[in-house]
DNA sequence: CGTGTCC
DNA sequence: TCCTCTGTCTCAAGACACG
DNA sequence: TGAGACCGAGGAT
C-alpha cells in the first residue's frame, strides 16, 4: 500500500493543466466554442496534427486478437489502412487537409522522462503477466499501452500521403506549435488536434474530433481563439499565463491553484508576477525554482518552421 | 442502429 | 458548511458496409 | 494519453 503511494505520488504533475482548459473555456467564454460538422468544414485547409494517430490506428483496427492488420509478410498495415481512409473521408468531404507530423519531442525534464519509461516498464510488465495469466481481453488491453508508432511506420504514412497527393510538413519539434503557425501564417484555416495547448499557441481556429466517426458520441468541436480572447477580456499573452498556472511541460504548477483560482487570480492580476505578489506564501507556496518566465517563451515562440 | 470485417 | 483541488481509478482510443 | 467519476483534505466563507 505505501509502496504503491510511493510510486504514483507527483506523477503527471504537469500537462494537466489542459483539460481543465476545456471547462474553463466552456464556463468563461462559452461563445469561442461551437458544436460544428463535416459539412461545414467544405473548400477550409486544416493543418491536422498527426501525433496520436498512428497510435490510435494501430491500436483500434483489427485488433481483436490483440495485434493489427498484417500483409503477406506479417508487416503491420493498420496505420496505413487508417490514414488512407482518414484521408479519403477529409477530400470526399471538400476538406483540404494538411497533414503534421511531430518532428523531435521539446526538450523535457529528466524526471519526466524517467517517468515515462517507468510507465512503459510497468505497462510491459502487466502485459507479461497478462500474456502468462490473464485473459485474452487482457493482453489485448495491456498490449495497447505498449504499442507505439515506429519510425518506419511514419514514413511509410508519409510516403503514402505523398503518393496521394496531400501536403505533408515535417515539424521540427511539436506538430501542435507547427500547426499553429501554419494557421497563423495563412497557410491554414484551422488547426485539426486534441491537444488545447494549440490555442496557447495561436491558432485562429482549433477542431477538435475531426476523427469522430459517430456524430453523437464524438461531437465536433470548434473553438475560435479571437472570440476566447474577447469572452475572457485577456490578451494572449495573458492567456499563455493562464495556461502555464493551469499547467504545462515546462514549468510546474502552484499546489492548490487549480482552474477556478488561476482564473480568478488572473482576472484580478492579469500577470503571474502579480498572481505571485498577492498569494499567501504560507497557504499557497510556489514551487521552487518556479520558472514561469522561462515557460513563456516556448510557448510564445515554439521551435517550427516560420510561414510569415 | 448494432455488428463484423478490413490484412 | 461549502467550494476547490488533488489523487486515484477506469476506460476507450478507426472507418466502412451490411442487414 | 485524455476524460469522466469519485473521493478526502483543506482553505474559503
Amino acid at each position: 500500500m505505501p509502496r504503491k503511494e510511493i510510486i504514483y505520488r507527483d506523477r503527471d504533475r504537469y500537462r494537466m493543466g489542459v483539460k481543465k482548459l476545456r471547462s474553463l473555456i466552456e464556463e468563461q467564454a462559452p461563445k469561442a466554442i461551437k458544436n460544428t460538422e463535416f459539412k461545414a468544414l467544405e473548400g477550409r485547409i486544416i493543418a491536422v496534427d498527426t501525433s496520436n494517430n498512428l497510435y490510435q490506428f494501430l491500436t483500434a483496427i483489427g485488433t481483436e486478437n490483440g495485434s493489427s492488420l498484417m500483409n503477406s509478410i506479417g508487416e503491420t498495415t493498420s496505420h496505413l489502412q487508417g490514414t488512407f481512409y482518414r484521408t479519403i473521408k477529409f477530400m470526399s468531404n471538400g476538406i483540404k487537409p494538411v497533414f503534421v507530423f511531430d518532428g523531435a519531442p521539446p526538450t523535457l525534464k529528466s524526471g519526466e522522462l524517467a517517468k515515462r519509461s517507468a510507465k512503459k516498464k510497468e505497462a510491459k510488465e502487466n502485459l507479461d503477466e497478462a500474456k502468462e495469466t490473464g485473459t485474452t481481453e487482457d493482453v489485448a488491453k495491456f498490449s495497447k499501452r505498449t504499442t507505439s508508432a515506429t519510425r518506419k511506420q511514419n514514413e511509410e504514412c508519409i510516403k503514402l500521403l505523398t503518393l496521394m497527393g496531400i501536403p505533408v510538413v515535417r515539424a521540427p519539434c511539436e506538430a501542435e506549435a507547427q500547426c499553429a503557425e501554419l494557421v497563423k501564417g495563412g497557410k491554414a484555416w484551422a488547426s485539426g488536434s486534441e491537444d488545447m495547448d494549440s490555442l496557447a499557441f495561436g491558432t485562429k481556429i482549433l477542431l477538435r474530433n475531426l476523427t469522430a466517426s459517430d456524430q453523437k458520441k464524438n461531437p465536433l468541436w470548434e473553438f475560435d481563439h479571437e472570440k476566447l480572447l474577447y469572452g475572457t477580456g485577456f490578451t494572449h499573452d495573458q492567456f499563455i499565463d493562464l495556461c502555464i498556472l493551469l499547467g504545462c511541460d515546462y514549468c510546474e504548477s502552484i499546489r492548490g491553484i487549480g482552474p477556478v483560482r488561476a482564473f480568478e487570480l488572473m482576472q484580478k492580476h492579469k500577470s503571474i508576477e502579480e498572481v505571485v505578489k498577492h498569494l499567501d506564501p504560507t497557504k499557497y507556496p510556489v514551487p521552487v525554482p518556479f520558472p514561469f518566465d522561462e515557460a513563456r517563451e516556448p510557448i510564445q515562440e515554439p521551435t517550427c518552421h516560420p510561414c510569415r
